[in-house]
DNA sequence: CCACAATTCCCCACTTTTCCCCACTTATAG
DNA sequence: CTATAAGTGGGGAAAAGTGGGGAATTGTGG
């Protein structure tokens, strides 16, 4: 089962999100709400059930040290993972530090993607938005041959 | 078995849209009503039954995440992707978002693609539809092969 | 070790959206 | 022209989202 799908949410003043309804309930079941914020190289937030993340980290782990974008990514990632837990209203708080890396205000954007979420400022998300459909358009020439045989 | 044909369809004041009566029956079997929009590239909506899009879902799924086009698929197909359930007038609740992005009034056209729908503002719809006979027309030289070989 | 400040947590109350149902209008078929 | 089905609109209950008060906890500085 994947997450997917696209929902407004507001960070209040506390800097607690509200995870959308539809999520709670397999949350719950997955990792009885445990859930694990990280950053993302783009700016944007990862958040991952507990055990997703455990794997993720695992093979983060598992990099070659000496290599340095190896080192980078991991410091980045497990660097700034965080532990949150849903309250009884199905919220969690974000931590200042990381809601001031991915320039969270009142109004973000939290899409499903699979076995993780991403958390975006509303304003960088509708920037974003257009430079990638122009980038999926003009996507020619350096496409993997997966994406090339892909019929939607 | 495909869907195809165009339809004349009203989107209410609540944003409900409904499925034209005869797509019902299949989509019932098919899916027990169980349906996913989505975004595509020129701004109009993709219906799937559940089950054809979590094939789709799982090759995009597949792609390498470091790559920067793949990820930006990701995000625009899986991120708008929201699961929709007919209701017993054999409507659905076109999310808010979903609407904005494909500029979605109360007129709007649905039409049969194979295995999919699309959505298109009735406005937007016709404006494009001149684009693509004269795009059509002119579009020689950089056909893929595929495309070349095509006996219609 | 204590006092103070800031943050976090838990709870309650209000607003908005969604969902379910019923009723009316329009189209299709006999 | 009538009967049946499809399409459309809207009321109201229920659920989700949102904001804030105040207690508890943590951390800091004296």
């Amino acid at each position: 089962m994947q997450f997917r799908g696209i929902n407004n949410i507001s960070v209040d003043a506390k800097g607690r999100m509200a995870m959308p309804a539809r999520y709670r309930e397999r949350l719950l079941e997955i990792c009885g709400g445990r859930l694990v914020v990280t950053v993302d190289r783009d700016h944007c937030l990862l958040v991952y059930p507990l055990p997703e993340w455990e794997i993720i980290e695992a093979k983060l782990n598992a990099l070659p040290s000496l290599n340095l974008q190896a080192r980078l990514l991991q410091r980045l990632l497990i660097g700034h993972a965080t532990e949150l837990d849903m309250d009884a209203q199905g919220r969690v708080l974000l931590p200042a530090m990381l809601r001031d890396f991915a320039g969270l205000k009142k109004k973000a954007i939290l899409i499903g993607q699979g076995k993780k979420f991403e958390i975006w400022d509303e304003e960088t998300w509708n920037e974003s938005q257009e430079e990638w459909l122009a980038a999926v358009q003009a996507g020619d020439g350096d496409l993997p041959a997966a994406l090339e045989e892909l019929s939607l």
